[in-house]
DNA sequence: TAATGTGAACATTTTCACAGCA
DNA sequence: TGCTGTGAAAATGTTCACATTA
């Protein structure tokens, strides 16, 4: 019933539904494996594969069977292989331009940040709509007016942007990113967007992660009662 | 005690777990429910916050529930008294010192960003390895030399710390944050630390949700099918 | 023996349906 | 009627047990 073993049934460009919890963990796998692949290791097993992440070896199967046969019972699963797959798969084979609307602290720390490149990822543009960064270049990249988003956005096809502007600022930001067809925004402004669903938000809210931290540490070790 | 209506039992010191879905979402609430009170807002249905959220009733209605009985049938939620009981919850009635190690342009971020202290945190030490930071002052704190982590962390009380060093150093100064005392971790650092449970740890990976953006969007809309 | 892949059991989370209060 | 609170159903996610292949 399963195909032949070498004629592998990679499900290659079938793009059936991936876990939001699984893709999550893929990433985390693309890194392990990519330092490996950096450190000459071949071959790879769940068992390692997970303890170097903190997961089940049972679970890093599951991940890795849903989106095809990859392993070698007995021996493992290849390295190159592995990693060539999920590059495929976050689409990340080739390098996506990723625009940073807002050039606070935040947005500097994000042009500023190498390790972008490396993930398939380069800013192509900045924009803020404080004259006097305008025109400046930030990390070597030119700060452009709001006006420019538009223009910018489609002539170099730009479909990730990063939104760091502030609170007050960030709904209006984001519906002129969407105008610009922007595709997925990853939001740092502590605010929900109202967005059509076309436009994938992901949100990254630092203060609610310290929060949710201080919740789990739990009440100051009471001391006296 | 303040059981002054009917005796509402509100569980209130009662550490029973709240599911960790369930803590992400209550400082959702907590988040737009002080905007509510900002602007003088004294009710608010679940429907409502629900709305403005992009979620169910029933699911903010669970979430409240699985920390007592807050709101009043036909009426709603008081808006100051989940203020307060939300507060209360993730311990931010008080503001919590936090220190920052690696002032490379995250951390720098981090110390510039005042959104920290309007939800209970203030950054009240930085840290770094490079001699030519050392002694500097970065938005107002000064910067240390690690060596003098562990007697700054103890002498302030600090149990919080934000990760933001390269990922060949983290898990050193990771191990360096343990033994200081520090109990719960923001890892900004591309890195899974490998520290003792009772080190809480919560990732922050940018590049892993780009890369995660990019797979919802999908590849690129072959425009003509 | 050392691994993968997977159905089935289990656990958690979300949604549904509705009882009951104001 | 408008709203909360909640048991039960449904959906989603994880772990277990084991067949299978190298």
């Amino acid at each position: 019933m399963r195909q032949k073993r070498k004629g592998r049934p990679t499900n290659t460009s079938r793009r059936e539904r991936i876990s939001p919890l699984t893709v999550a963990r893929l990433s985390l796998y693309l890194r392990h494996l990519e330092e490996l692949a950096a450190q000459g290791q071949s071959m790879v097993s769940s068992r390692q594969l997970g303890d170097a992440l903190g997961l089940t070896d049972v679970q890093v199967r599951k991940d890795l069977a849903s989106f095809g046969q990859f392993g070698r019972p007995g021996v493992g699963y290849e390295v190159n292989g592995l990693v060539r797959r999920l590059r495929e798969i976050f689409g990340t084979e080739r390098v996506w331009d990723v625009a940073v609307v807002g050039v606070g602290s935040i947005g500097r720390a994000l042009l500023a940040f190498k390790g972008l490149v490396k993930k398939g990822f380069h800013v192509a543009a900045a924009f803020d709509k404080d004259p006097r960064k305008i025109g400046k270049r930030v990390s070597g990249v030119l700060v452009r007016p709001m006006t420019e988003l538009a223009v910018t956005v489609r002539r170099k096809g730009i479909r990730l942007a990063v939104l760091a502007v502030p609170a007050s600022a960030a709904q209006e930001a984001a519906e002129d990113l969407c105008q610009a067809g922007i595709k997925g925004i990853l939001n740092f402004s502590p605010v929900r967007l109202n967005l059509p669903d076309h436009v994938a938000v992901v949100p990254v809210d630092l203060a609610a992660k310290l929060q949710q931290l201080n919740y789990f540490i739990g009440p100051p070790k009471s001391r006296q009662g």
